[in-house]
DNA sequence: AATGAATGAGGATTCATTCAT
DNA sequence: CATGAATGAATCCTCATTCAT
């Protein structure tokens, strides 16, 4: 008995978006073919047809999840003209962009765990970390550029899971002194 | 029939130590009671026994790991006499401590993801972080701890995902410009 | 809310019973856990708690199965007294014994098709011949032994594939010519 | 963007061909459309557009199997001149012909776990075996044909399974006594 | 004539947990 | 107190087959 939807591109689509709201949702581990299925309205067998694998729908999701993040960074700081509007780019990063959804901060710590063990991830997130600091040098020094990626690292990590609210100037303020020239030791 | 080990106090521990190389091997979702028990040299009946849940393993194993570290932070900061030796005391944290083996950094990713989703875990962080921060607190104003904390977090992130080789000459740098008096503007 | 049958020794043995009745049934490609665990009247969960894998399962099956028809190839051989008698036994080894049922002709040639691929049913039926063999040589010199332990072999096959009746007395025909002293040549 | 393969002649040969040959790697049980149409090269819906069914397919390449090996057999019975030569033939057929390749022997015993459970490849069997038959009627009569066929059967047989190694003398041996009038009996 | 897409049934396993002993 | 046996739910995945194109 013919069941609908004989004919659905962008089915591929609709399950990596699927998925990627499963992993938000239940993380990782809780992500089955099943949940995803039923969340893209798609037919169990289907899951397996597009994607070999759980594993190859996990990369499938997690490269479009880099994909889209990386893309916002880069808005941002190509969007800059000169220093002093790359660092209130930044602090625009840090405060409205990286995690702005809590699933986006979900998705991010998915990420890490599974390039912590497995290097096709690592890769990925490799891949990323180099488009950022691309991004960065834009405007800044190579070792200034790695050093206000790794700060945007660590305070978005800090804010999201600390219980104190950050504000906008203090980061400002870290900027300008990360970004400065280094003084004269002792 | 006799089988051995009918005193076996420390079960309780070798149990949480067996859950944490698990994780560290498998994730937080490829560690069942079965290869903890195994692991442990336990019968599996024992895991429900001395945990009631999966989820109180879990925790415990976490919490420990948790402990361990921030001990570990704690006496480096603890042993510094002066800001100079704090910022010492910061670089070897980077260089040497914070992810010293594979298995601490796959915790911490484990941990997080599983942070950003379940308030339980998202507590013992909140704890971590704070702790940190009342260490770095010994020897820097608010703000700046602040900052400091978010560098070593991302700094330590980035050197373990990244490719390039960090030096610890750059971090003494980033560390110096972090603590140095804010510059006038322009 | 408590299923019944708690205790339930041997019901390892069952297992096995309903392994080999299904095989029979449906071949080993046609044996699933589900089937065999029905017919065993027993939870699918037990299967594998039972035996590791399926693997497993087919093995001791078989090992059960070979076990049992050695058994009574033996038995036959073991009562006979003199040449006369063994010849007579191995009569009725070939037209009563080895393929009595529909069932042992069937589970022989399965076990025969997973032997001609896989080392470890391999040994399980080189063991089985070999014990043939013994048996064999407690009446005959070794080649002879060889030969008609093939013919038994030969004969039981082409009896049950085969579409003519065959008779006793045509196989003891064979047997006494097989045991004669080698003519001289030419 | 124009597939290749637009004409494809004696697709259905290769299709078999690939059949025989994941069988003897895989057994029957292991053979799906998938694994056959790869090896084959063959789209998927390729399969079921040559053959009906798995069933068609097996029974396709089977028949193959059977008059190869049957066609060998013939072979070397109709160039004997003479009983001498006949069971030279046979020793050639045991020790060269009938599980030459590893494949062969595979090839066979899945063919007979079939034929034991299902009349459709018994008849195949069947009519290989009045082959044979009818090749060793050439030669000998109806009753030491019928042994002989036996004695490749089971000789061969236990020559693939056993460790020992079996010589030709051993084998002529056997043919001429089965071959040589009975015995009166003692 | 030929095929890529699609699917539902069923496959083996793994597992956290329960409970009688 | 401790545990081996047991189990049912859920896991991923494989597959023969259907069918619109």
């Amino acid at each position: 008995m013919g069941r609908a939807r004989r004919f659905d591109p962008d089915r591929r689509t609709r399950i990596i978006d699927a998925a990627l709201a499963t992993i938000a949702e239940d993380g990782v581990a809780g992500t089955s073919h099943r949940k995803v299925a039923a969340r893209a309205d798609v037919p169990l067998g289907s899951m397996t047809y597009h994607f070999a694998d759980r594993e190859e729908l996990l990369r499938a999701a997690f490269s479009r999840f880099c994909a889209t993040i990386s893309g916002r960074f880069e808005d941002r700081l190509t969007a800059a003209r000169g220093p002093e509007e790359a660092r209130e780019a930044v602090v625009g990063i840090i405060h409205e962009d990286v995690f702005a959804t809590r699933d986006d901060l979900v998705l991010t710590h998915e990420l890490y765990a599974l390039a912590a063990r497995e290097p096709a991830y690592r890769d990925l997130v490799a891949d990323w970390m180099s488009h950022s600091h691309k991004a960065l040098r834009r405007h800044f020094g190579a070792h200034v550029a790695r050093e206000i990626d790794a700060l945007i690292e660590g305070l978005t990590i800090h804010r999201s899971f600390g219980t104190r609210a950050y504000d906008r100037g203090l980061t400002r303020d870290a900027l300008r002194r990360i970004t400065s020239p280094p003084e004269a030791p002792g």
